[in-house]
DNA sequence: TGTATAAATGAACAACTGTTCATAAGTTTG
DNA sequence: CAAACTTATGAACAGTTGTTCATTTATACA
């Protein structure tokens, strides 16, 4: 399911757009970011712990990922009993990388 | 003329292609180099004189950049006499910050 | 209340990035 | 060839980012 390819648009953005765009692919230009939105696409809302697991990344280090994603408006979360929640909230990231992983020379 | 928005669909990258988003993701994510990105898509190519009066960059940091981008594979560049013309490579790149653009609520 | 479990926090540090400045290298033209 | 112009390069440095480790906070439950 790729997306339509709208063949060659014109750019017109205003610099503080620019600016916004660039926060947001910075925000997101990272491995394990990406794999964060991957499995919170799929997911709903999953605790540190499962996401800890399926990505076999480090507590304190996935920690750390989320939070800053959480700041930065892309994740919410919740708390329930020992558990926290965190789930994607600005869901257009998901359209981007889909959007990129199109690019099949990559 | 906005991105048809595809509603929410499912995220399935490899670990590679993960970091080959990332990869493309950090090189772009930055306002100049949006800019550059932009200009670019406009103008099939450019000096680098020209884009520097154009963005209001100095000469060095814009070379610093372009070649960065260049390396990367998301420009090109060809001598003609004097001059350096760059243009855009990988022109998908337009795709992506045309489809962030479109997340107006930023 | 004490112990276990889940997650956040903060210090420390290496690695990387963006920027500036001075200089070099390639090209044209007098 | 020298002077002027265009672009690249490299050193230096500040700022940011990713990571680890040790510690702390919050909750549940025995």
């Amino acid at each position: 399911m790729t997306l339509p390819a709208a063949p060659d648009a014109e750019l017109n953005l205003t610099t503080e757009k620019m600016e916004k765009v660039a926060f947001i692919l910075k925000t997101t230009a990272h491995p394990t970011r990406i794999a964060i939105v991957q499995l919170l696409s799929n997911h709903e809302s999953l605790s540190v712990t499962d996401i800890s697991d399926k990505l076999n990344v480090e507590q304190s280090l996935l920690s750390h990922h989320l939070s800053g994603m959480k700041l930065k408006g892309i994740l919410s979360s919740h708390r329930e009993g020992k558990n926290i929640y965190y789930a994607l909230k600005m869901r257009e990231v998901i359209d981007v990388i889909q959007c990129l992983a199109a690019c099949t020379f990559l």
